[in-house]
RNA sequence: GCCUCGAUAGCUCAGCCUGGUAGAGCGGCUGCCUCGUAAGCAGCAGGCCGCGGGAUCAAAGCCCGCUCGAGGCUCCA
């Protein structure tokens, strides 16, 4: 037996107007609009049974929560509509006016909105946890009871649906409940399952990569724009550049056709709106010449369009489609965006494949998998750095468990599984590779997921064999994640090894300087000038450290740069021709070798990866400095 | 969007509690040194003390608001 039916919301304001008396018993008011700040609006519907001692401690507990909440006014707003079992008028206002008067003698700034009318409001709610609570005050046990309100139905429903059963898919294929799985050495497995179950963490420094991007002359943050819109160093702007290419180059190869579509979109165009209106705002905005548009989130829109348009049969799949977005902006809350980790505008490799059936499209989605694994290696990232997350809706699994079996299987390495009961988002399947950082924070790289939702919606068709028209099922990929999150990772993997005693550094291939030529003095100068031609005609990016500096100095600063090859030439490299090379990945050994070896070291270290020449002046006296 | 913390020289930070002349190290520039694998020596320049308001004879410091950053919530289509 529930009574004293109370829905607490914090709200930045409320307006609310009188319109109609309601019952006889309605209090005198005037018909005039009144608005209230900061408060905690306390809907009320008075049951039956209550009484005075409930009053007292209903007061004694919303004191006690104003206190948690740092705020001290409050309205109460006489609400019959949580109740069915509702306390007779009489009673309802007795109580209510209790209420207000105990209320008002704790010391809190309180307002009441007149009893037994019918009137009209507009609510700002608060978006933090305890924002929006209901509380029943039980007679029988001296409980309280708090849930999340149901008033709000709507989001309670997708809830429900969202709600999440974990398990680990072993690499024999066999589904776990999590809390029977032996974690053991899968420390890493065990902090993704606790991050995205539990999210609970603790830490209070910078992250490693944000001091980092910062030193190492990448990106910083640019005060001028909007947060999370960042600014690129000449280095980072290679190192972006680079992994741009090679993400590009990979998906071309896979049989990817590029394209370019627009940045921004009409909001009123209606398979857009359709789609927007599905999902809370989060877009940047723009008004031009009385349309609105917004600033595309990801590659979709413009892919989708374009697709709607193109004619294509059953021969031609599963047909693919892919886009470098740079940008797309998701307008992240303020107290989401954090360096690279995650931005406003961020540069996504986005690839749609058109599938006939779910057999062609889970063919695909093992295909692109190993291919997006392959890019995350190839990148410099390996099984050891990024857990899978498989989710799937329980349809799905019931229909394909072999499938699933066999994905785990060739994976081999146990995988976190998030399974739903009903489908709530447009995918049945997804998969996505996460990485966790120094702080014990995941964040998701690569991803895929079979779309069964927005082929309709954008009516994108395709012809089957017997001639008719069929929606095909999407599935989306980002084969590596934001570019920028890739360089997120690559720093916060180098602050881990630094942890663990080795020397932090980019992979040879994202190295914006490769070698570094430092003369013992200025005699030398022509003779490492001449040295870095023949090095660089091998696309390989070397420079001179030409500065009016001592050598142990330049040494340093070439290693706080993360300089992979460092060469040191005097007298004795000239007279015999043999290279003093400083290794970066051996330990900082210092090894003795001809220049030919070391080009044909380092070239078959980066075979296959793109190349461009340095981003700055050769000669370091020729370089300004960005930071520090 | 909420809560907590922070913002001082190009960078990293001290000073703030208890109001009264703006500090250090690194970096930069100049000069000396011409050097053998992680910091050579000296001098000089460099500040709207994040922005706006308030109380005060007087603010980097106290009070209020804002912006930006970090952590925690929340979110992550």
């Amino acid at each position: 037996m529930k009574i004293m039916q109370i829905l607490q919301l914090h709200s930045n304001f409320i307006v609310f107007k009188p319109i109609k008396k309601e019952i006889n018993l309605a209090e005198e008011t005037k018909k005039e609009e009144k608005k209230i700040e900061q408060v905690l609006v306390l809907f009320t519907a008075v049951e039956k049974e209550d009484n005075i001692s409930l009053v007292n401690r209903a007061i004694e507990e919303l004191h006690i929560f104003l206190k948690n909440l740092k705020v001290n006014r409050i309205l109460i707003y006489p609400f019959a509509h949580l109740s069915n079992n509702l306390a007779k008028p009489r009673n309802a206002l007795k109580l209510l006016k209790e209420m207000e008067k105990k209320a008002k003698n704790k010391g809190i700034e309180t307002f009441r909105a007149p009893f037994g009318w019918t009137k009209q409001f507009t609510i700002a709610i608060k978006g933090h946890p305890l924002a929006e609570q209901s509380r029943s005050y039980l007679l029988a046990e001296k409980k309280e009871i708090s849930k999340k309100e149901e008033i709000i139905s709507k989001a309670l429903k997708a809830e429900q649906k969202l709600r999440s059963f974990w398990h680990i898919l072993d690499s024999n294929g066999s589904l776990i409940p999590i809390e029977d799985f032996k974690f053991g050495g899968y420390k890493n497995l065990e902090l993704f399952s606790k991050y995205e179950i539990t999210k609970a963490r603790a830490s209070c420094e910078m992250p490693p990569h944000v001091t980092l991007m910062k030193r190492l002359e990448i990106a910083d943050y640019e005060e001028g724009s909007d947060p999370g819109n960042i600014r690129w160093y000449p280095k980072g702007r290679l190192i972006k550049s680079l992994l741009e290419q090679f993400v590009t180059e990979k998906m071309i190869n896979y049989g990817a056709m590029e394209v370019e579509t627009p940045i921004m979109y009409d909001f009123k165009h209606p398979s857009l709106s359709d789609y927007l209106n599905r999902f809370p705002a989060r877009q940047y905005l723009l008004n031009s010449e009385d349309k609105d548009l917004f600033l595309r989130f990801s590659a979709c829109f413009g892919q989708f369009l374009m697709l709607h348009d193109t004619q294509f049969s059953y021969k031609q799949m599963p047909l693919k489609v892919y886009e470098l977005t740079r940008y797309s902006f998701r307008r992240e809350k303020s107290g989401e965006v954090c360096g690279l980790r995650r931005l406003r505008a961020f540069t996504m490799p986005d690839c749609h494949a058109f599938c006939t059936d779910l057999d062609q499209a889970k063919k695909e989605f093992e295909t692109r998998f190993k291919l997006s694994i392959e890019v995350l290696n190839e990148i410099g990232l390996t099984k050891e750095d990024f857990e899978i997350a498989l989710r799937f809706t329980k349809d799905f699994y019931e229909e394909n468990k072999d499938f699933v079996k066999k994905f785990a299987k060739s994976y081999g390495k146990p995988l976190l599984v998030e399974l739903w009961k009903e489908r709530f988002f447009y995918f049945r399947l997804k998969w996505d590779a996460n990485f966790i950082d120094n702080q014990k924070k995941a964040a998701a790289l690569s991803t895929d997921q079979i779309d069964v939702e927005n082929a309709k919606r954008y009516k994108i068709s395709y012809v089957n064999e017997r001639g008719e028209k069929k929606h095909p099922l999407i599935l989306h990929c980002s084969p590596s994640g934001a570019i920028e999150r890739v360089i997120y990772a690559l720093l916060e993997k180098a602050h881990k090894n630094q942890q663990k005693g080795k020397s932090p550094m980019l992979p040879l291939w994202l190295s914006p300087t490769q070698v570094r030529l430092i003369p013992i003095s200025d005699d030398y100068i022509e003779n490492v000038v001449e040295l870095s031609e023949t090095i660089a005609s091998n696309a390989i990016r070397v420079d001179i450290d030409d500065k009016a500096s001592t050598l142990p100095k330049k040494v340093r600063e070439a290693e706080k740069e993360w300089v992979p090859y460092i060469i040191v030439v005097g007298p004795k490299e000239v007279e015999s021709g043999t290279l003093s090379v400083r290794d970066r990945e051996n330990n900082r050994k210092v090894e003795k070798m001809k220049l030919s070896e070391l080009i044909s070291k380092i070239q078959t270290k980066i075979q296959n990866k793109p190349f461009k020449p340095l981003p700055l002046p050769q000669k370091l006296s020729k370089r300004p400095q960005f930071y520090g």
